[in-house]
DNA sequence: TGTTGTTTCCAAAGCGCTTTGAATAATTCA
DNA sequence: TGAATTATTCAAAGCGCTTTGGAAACAACA
């Protein structure tokens, strides 16, 4: 059943029976009454196709696979996209997803998606330091919002966390523990996130008057074997020297630096202090681990819902001033800390 | 640049454009030139939103969430939905997602795909023994292919891999090896690809004459947990009744069985055989294991790939045969598999 | 020469919706 | 009461593509 067809059944013009049912002021409530019953009736559903071709947006938002793949990268995505597609779908938009294969670049993934206009806007993630996509999103004129922040001249709107204040939290309250060796098994420098928590972090030590080693902060994938490699390197250090505290942007390093405490015969929470983030990913949380892990946390899904959310008002009202919404991190205090031994 | 002004600026009509531009024959490998040539020089793309009002057909192919999230679900879903992207991409599809949120249940969200005519098929993963899909896209008319089996009495398509015969193939090299207590771990009974793993290893053992324990045969999600757990609870029996060797339909759970080793006291590939079925995820291969894993192995990824191609051949012919295809799992012998003690 | 095929191209009719510009009916105002 | 508003409804023109049913040009055949 298509309009045409419904507009007869009904004897009202197809115009008519499109703004009924599209909630437009200029129809009576009891014709638009009668309308609705007999779509629901006969259960008729626009074509999305010929809406498309009519209005020009395809109801569509685009998401590109990360380049960089590993296992927790691939977990943090996929949590991250299962709350867009679900408020998507609350919002009657469609998510479809675009991917690099073969030689083709990461940047003509975004050019085809664009010259197909396929999708009405785009929403980035894993944002890097200098990261080339919105100036050429912006250049292709294709709408976007970043989950995260960038250093790009570019205005964006944008939905991230307060990396930077987490682990400033972080590293003061082990800092306010007494902790003088602190280490920081972060995420890659390139990603923005990256750089926003070591600042917090070094602020924090700095503010308690804490050098930094710089040995203490290696950037690696946030993926257990980094946090096993680095913490093995570590605890390696004569006892006066090795750190006391370790800080990991992921829950999955933590697990590599709680085997490496085990293997050097050290317990969390009585010789070896542990905070790490908590993106609140499934049987991932921090309140499992062993000891229970005192985290900043905040759900990447949520993120992704809120992301959603954000980006199609932006669709529907572009000359309202771009999202900027920056979500705090919670410090949660958990058995994984303790005064410095 | 559209259609129209691109057969205008040729001096053409938009037919012999839009045939040259789509490889119909009926026109001249010189006109075809001069067209392509235009049409590169103005950067023409067709509307996405034009041809699919025109032909009926979205260019989309849709996958469905899973409803049970864990972590090694979601690895799993992601690497085969990459695998799907990229080969769609590569074939100028698009694919889209579509999820439960809230009360909305699994169903509700087929039926919302295929009334909203959003999609040319849908790609069904993890299927269930008794799974209600099948019948309902059938109903609906939606074409659709499975990556995995069933046993609904609908026909269809799929792709799958020889599950019955790789875990036949393991629990039989368990038994020539001697072992004569061994333990699967699988996933869930509801599964069908559980099902078939539980009676490849039942088939191979009852060939050797070894009676299978039922409680030997727990059923859980396919996580570390479920490892550590299962594996833990069983080597507690006495020695003389304890599993020699362990089957796992992951290798997640396979870590499980190793640190539940690990508690007890013994040592995989000296005390303990190990084998577990390995799907090729990104950080997880069986060779990284610790020891290296024998596995029977089959990329999740390529099977991904190759399901688009299979929908998309179904969909351009659809009087063809369905699909059926299966492929093997290698056995692949590493360090965990010793003779029984 | 006329007839039959081939090859190559085209005009025009959709696909099913939204939206513009007008017309008609109902209401209000002076 | 007639004019001016306002509230409803409609006809028709797109949106940009595909595809049907011919037509024109040319070659091949008897």
């Amino acid at each position: 059943m298509n309009l045409r067809e419904l507009s007869a059944q009904l004897g009202l013009s197809q115009t008519t029976v499109s703004r009924a049912l599209n909630g437009f002021p200029e129809v009576s409530e009891e014709t638009r009454a009668r309308v609705r019953a007999a779509a629901e009736l006969h259960g008729y559903r626009p074509s999305a196709a010929a809406r498309r071709l009519a209005t020009g947006q395809s109801g569509t938002l685009g998401l590109v696979f990360p380049d960089e793949r590993n296992l927790l990268g691939d977990l943090l995505f996929t949590e991250f996209l299962g709350g867009c597609v679900e408020k998507a779908s609350e919002l009657s938009y469609d998510i479809t997803l675009g991917m690099a294969h073969g030689s083709q670049s990461e940047e003509a993934v975004y050019r085809r998606a664009v010259r197909n206009a396929r999708v009405d806007a785009m929403i980035l993630s894993s944002p890097l330091i200098a990261d080339p996509r919105p100036a050429l999103l912006r250049q292709l004129g294709m709408p976007f919002i970043i989950h995260g922040r960038t250093q790009s001249a570019e205005p964006f709107g944008f939905l991230d966390i307060d990396n930077e204040g987490a682990f400033f939290a972080a590293a003061k309250l082990l800092a306010d523990l007494g902790h003088r060796r602190v280490a920081l098994l972060n995420g890659e420098k390139s990603y923005n996130f990256a750089a926003d928590r070591e600042r917090g972090f070094r602020a924090a030590l700095g503010l308690r008057g804490i050098a930094v080693r710089e040995d203490f902060i290696p950037a690696a994938p946030m993926v257990e074997q980094t946090g096993l490699r680095e913490a093995g390197r570590l605890l390696q250090l004569p006892l006066a020297e090795r750190p006391t505290a370790f800080v990991c942007s992921s829950i999955g390093e933590a697990q590599g630096v709680r085997r490496a405490c085990n293997a050097a015969g050290l317990k969390i929470g009585r010789d070896v202090a542990l905070i790490a983030h908590d993106d609140r990913i499934h049987d991932m949380g921090a309140e499992n681990f062993d000891p229970p892990l005192t985290a900043t946390q905040s759900s990447i899904g949520d993120a992704g819902r809120r992301v959603v959310e954000l980006c199609i008002a932006m669709l529907q009202s572009p000359n309202d001033p771009m999202p900027a919404e920056i979500w705090p991190a919670d410090l949660v205090v958990r058995a994984s800390t303790m005064p410095a031994p």
